[in-house]
DNA sequence: ACTTTATATTCCGTTATGGGAATATGTCAA
DNA sequence: TTGACATATTCCCATAACGGAATATAAAGT
């Protein structure tokens, strides 16, 4: 196997920059046409199709038509398993409190792994 | 050029489910050994010490040796990107309220949107 | 019918990816 | 030193990624 397909999560779906410009543009909620997109973020109208189609494909932006252009808008609850996933790791960077406790479950973690490593010695002797 | 290298930034090293897990198991803040990871996650060797590699170029882990092992710990502030990229879109999902804003701005994005067209038809009539 | 206009799709080339297997490096122990 | 152990690195493979250019589709306008 090589990768896996940008086209399976989110996670893989963001990862690409110009990609989470473009969710970056939908962020007002609203919908846009592909030639916006194009104008804006000046980049290529073939690009910017293509990675519409993978965020489309993920679920992160809807399509509907309006005469020959296409509107996109944000479908943003796709991006909440990406949220709840970094979410967990808040506590490291903020509130000196936790810092602190952090540091202490750390301290009193590599205790006891010391502690055990000392008892397997004896035991191995 | 293809893709931007995994080596490059957070997105990409989180990209890789494997990695998450990885992470996921250094999130008690503790140092584990590579032998740990294998085990626990039942990955090979190999697989297990590339991915660390990678996590470690961005920078989301750290090293230490301790004997013959290296040990791993989380350097989770590199997730901050991350976080404080998605958190943006955290409005979308959470508080019925402001789901409730958001459809009043689309509504009125969209008059404005309609009423724009309409002028602009009788422009360029 | 023909021509713009808007968007999608296809083809191509380069490059990186992740897995597996084998091997290298480095450390401890007898 | 020799050998067991822990981890890293290398090589190869199949795959898919992006970008660019060209082309296809499709709707509107004249």
């Amino acid at each position: 196997m090589a990768r896996a397909a940008t086209t399976t999560d989110v996670f893989n779906a963001i990862a690409e920059p110009r990609r989470r410009e473009i969710i970056g543009m939908l962020s007002d909620g609203r919908e846009h046409a592909v030639g916006d997109v194009v104008l804006h973020l000046r980049m290529p109208q073939p690009a910017v199709s293509k990675h519409l189609g993978v965020l489309r494909k993920v679920g992160v932006v809807t399509v509907s038509r309006r005469g020959q252009m296409r509107l996109y808008r944000l479908n943003a609850k796709e991006l909440k398993p990406v949220h709840d996933w970094v979410k967990v790791y808040e506590r490291f960077w903020t509130h000196q409190l936790d810092r602190i406790k952090i540091r202490a479950e750390q301290k009193m973690a590599e205790r006891i792994t010391r502690e055990n490593q000392i008892g397997r010695d004896k035991e191995e002797k």
